[in-house]
DNA sequence: AGTTGACTTGAAGTAAACTCCAAGTATTAA
DNA sequence: TTAATACTTGGAGTTTACTTCAAGTCAACT
């Protein structure tokens, strides 16, 4: 795998370059290196862990989560355990996502049916039968 | 199911009462009925609808498309078509999500997998090997 | 009568994550 | 030599979805 401009990188991952110099600028992709001429260039690694950015942050993990991981990866090996804690809460909580999806595309998947089998003109609205309330 | 004050439907959904009047004042859940004090109160319907957005909202589905619905819903049956091809395309956009989120979770448990067995500690870091690049 | 508590309004403020802009530099192409 | 293209910077602006606030009303206790 080449060094790639920033360009190139921002096709290959579908991110904007402006997005990756305001990862850049936060902490999320640290010591980018320059050519003679001040462009950034990316290595093999940064590209994996760019990779990696993109694949979480479209499962919706922040983006201060990542910042916390790059942070401790620098640190090096004191932060070994404190790295695999905040992988499994990331973990947890994109499972505790799933779970959620899965009850909405349920729901989706059944309203549609009744779509479809014409049973939704039965019922005529949610918002029905207001009158104002006595007490 | 009875009637219920905002901070009843608050605690039922657990959304802030805060978040059930701005729901309302954008569109979301028109037409919300009066007590003669003028307090709100929500009726079956209203309830449903708002279990309804809240576990989409959970998903992830914008406020933008449960406004359509929504407004699709009051204009009444010219609209069932139309309703049903957002339904779709909510689903088909949840479904993508989906996709992501287990692409992530796969990630995530390889790299803790990594964590357990001490692998990790072979790789050094995602940021390295930095000189100037002569071209 | 006064205080408490639950509600009301309209408007302003906040947080996360980008996204855009203006002005400048450097390499390439004509 | 001039023009086009691809970067650079710092800073300001945008979007989405709330959230907080100040000031007021209303009904129920003490």
């Amino acid at each position: 795998m080449p060094d790639l401009t920033i360009t190139a990188v921002s096709k290959k991952y579908d991110i904007s370059s402006d997005t990756l110099r305001y990862y850049e600028r936060i902490g999320l992709i640290p010591h980018v290196p320059r050519k003679k001429n001040g462009n950034r260039y990316y290595t093999e690694g940064m590209q994996d862990w760019i990779e990696m950015i993109v694949c979480l942050r479209h499962s919706g993990v922040t983006i201060e989560a990542l910042i916390d991981y790059a942070q401790m990866l620098e640190k090096g090996d004191s932060t070994l355990e404190a790295r695999e804690a905040l992988l499994r809460e990331q973990l947890s909580l994109l499972e505790e996502k799933k779970f959620n999806l899965n009850r909405s595309i349920n729901r989706l998947k059944h309203k549609i049916s009744l779509y479809e089998t014409g049973k939704i003109k039965k019922g005529k609205s949610y918002f029905e039968e207001y009158k104002i309330k006595d007490d």
